[in-house]
DNA sequence: TTACCCTGCGGCAACGATGCCGGAAAGGGT
DNA sequence: ACCCTTTCCGGCATCGTTGCCGCAGGGTAA
């Protein structure tokens, strides 16, 4: 074996030593190489590992490297690799569901090497829009998303898909667009909550659905006409009652459904903040449940085990929901599979507490 | 006025016309001065309104940019100007109260042009860790931060003041580091709820802490003893539980506070959910609030009005707090001023409610 | 000796955008 | 005729990193 010189000396290495704490600039790989005598092309490839570099020149480097706390420029990769390594999130709030629903995402991104960015359209879709243009501009390499309860018009969606940016919807998801899906079958759970309350013995069950233009609410009311259709009894049009996906609204709608003719011996509210505006309601009119009234609410919060009455609801697996979307995601990022049908639906399940149960 | 050659000539224009669906790839500065038969540097000034540009060429280029959609490069700026107009979060979870101040973070970054990235430690000082390595390996702007209850060295605190990166600590902060810092006057809040419920006529107030490290907490201790001893009180040592911020453990803690030889007849919660977990082993025991026990919370969540009883808790004006820590990030990032000495000190204010209610 | 192959490294271009300098063309002034 | 100014634009370097090509020097085989 020859005796080389090697590129580096001993010594000039020591010179380097007191670098480190003059930098107040993050170190590059090109004061590696200015310090070594070396170029950023071996610098490169010497922190890489690549195999055609000298043995000394690689420890040199590996060793300056470390001592100057050398961090590679993300932005410079990302400028030349085409890809940030983010996922862009939009999520209507970040209410108890949807910030379960992020941390699931967030536990499986950050496994895979993703970081995200949330953005919450606060049920604006105005807000939506400018979410996913600056999600945009920022290079995101790909969308999660759950629509505004006001969106209705998709053109921000379809300037997405025209770029070939990967998306994924989940919990609120559109129908007509054609991109992976992960969803609850809220139909299966109108159905349930609807046959439970029946169950009950309850006659007249109200629905207190979210805006009418919803997914969401309006599934869930599809499978309460089945259930009711299924034993027989003739839906109500008027105990149908859109409003939005807030506590107050659904306390004026319940006071107007016991103020009325008609008057309800059941609800069944599209969602535990609704449930909660409705046992309001249903308390100030002295009610008691479930003897005079039964309700049911979505989403199993932990709060409604905690209510007294406790209100029955239906459990949505958000967390579970949550990683599920980010595994589609990954999934699309990684292979060339077209998952653009692809759709996963998770079963809801009833947890059935006082607010209804009157133990038959 | 002599006349000049146009640079662009008009059928040029024309023949460009159906670029803009070919492309998939982004339109870059390049690709319009190609099109256009000039160079990038002059397409960079049209674009900007820079004087030294004919007006033929200036419209010329903003026609075919907006043609072709052309939105500039954020990596490409990003990494010309050394910075991403970014900050990153880090919080111990997505609860209620921090929810809300990330609303309110949210609201004044957007509006001051700067995209946040959120990541949640879930109370591990090593996610804290983790997180704020890949913040800062993503080159944010700046750090918005409260830390985890985990967290005892301020190592990374450190590393992110090393490198002169701006950070605000926000609800739960850190005392001997020189930041700004926004916060509640926790011990007022401690005083306020303390001196209730003396004036309810409880005489022995126990507490249901967070872990015993962790400042927000015994800050608030601290505000219950002032006021023990301006009522000549002698505080009882064994009265204060310190537990994990989790319903669970505050529920065992007040069981065997109930069981215990020396029951108290009012607690103290530093937190709602804390507060719950009490108010559950208070059922249990059959006891009544506020009859036979008193019972304050803390942070003002809305469910502590909905609860049976409702629970008396103090507010923390999360979103105002959330805004004030985005203003004083912006402000930081705008101004040379030095404002590591600077701390927001919101009051609490105490709602009184059914659970401590006794009318005096 | 010639021909060739490894090893180890440097140089250049590229990602998309901006800043600075220089320079051509045309006009004005003396 | 000369000089100088203005207008308008191109070229080059730069940000930090990687990929590709090429090349020197030494070794091996014919």
């Amino acid at each position: 074996m020859p005796e080389r010189v090697p590129v580096i000396s001993a010594t000039l290495s020591k010179s380097i030593h007191n670098l480190a704490r003059i930098m107040e600039r993050q170190t590059t790989i090109k004061d590696i190489a200015q310090a070594l005598r070396i170029s950023t092309s071996t610098v490169s490839r010497a922190l890489r590992d690549a195999p055609d570099v000298g043995e000394e020149t690689r420890k040199a480097v590996k060793a300056l490297a470390e001592e100057l706390d050398y961090q590679p420029n993300k932005l410079a990769l990302s400028l030349l690799n085409k890809q940030t390594n983010t996922i862009g999130i939009i999520i209507p709030n970040l209410d108890y569901v949807l910030a379960t629903m992020v941390r699931g995402i967030d536990e499986v991104a950050l496994e895979a090497g993703y970081t995200v960015m949330v953005c919450q359209s606060d049920e604006s879709f105005g807000r939506e829009m400018v979410n996913t243009k600056r999600l945009l501009d920022s290079l995101v390499d790909g969308f999660i998303i759950s629509v505004s309860s006001e969106t209705r018009v998709f053109e921000h969606i379809k300037k997405i898909q025209s770029k070939k940016i990967p998306l994924v919807l989940f919990d609120r998801v559109i129908d007509n667009v054609n991109v992976p899906k992960v969803k609850l079958d809220n139909v299966e759970g109108g159905r349930i909550a609807t046959q439970h309350l029946l169950d009950q013995g309850y006659k007249k069950i109200a629905v207190i659905a979210g805006p009418e233009n919803m997914n969401v609410s309006n599934e869930r009311i599809e499978g309460h006409y089945e259930v009711l259709k299924q034993n027989k009894i003739k839906p109500d049009k008027n105990a149908i009652i859109h409003c939005e996906f807030n506590q107050d609204y659904a306390y004026i709608a319940t006071k107007e459904l016991l103020t009325g003719k008609n008057r309800p011996d059941a609800i069944f509210a599209i969602s535990d903040r609704l449930a909660i505006g409705a046992m309001i309601a249903i308390k100030e009119f002295g009610l008691k449940m479930p003897k005079d009234i039964g309700l049911v609410g979505f989403n199993n919060e932990p709060i409604t085990k905690l209510l007294t009455p406790a209100i029955s609801s239906v459990e949505m697996h958000a967390f579970e929901m949550g990683k599920a979307t980010a595994k589609i995601f990954i999934e699309m990022m990684h292979s060339d599979a077209d998952l653009s049908e692809k759709e996963i639906v998770f079963k809801p399940k009833l947890f059935i507490r006082e607010s209804s149960n009157r133990g038959l």
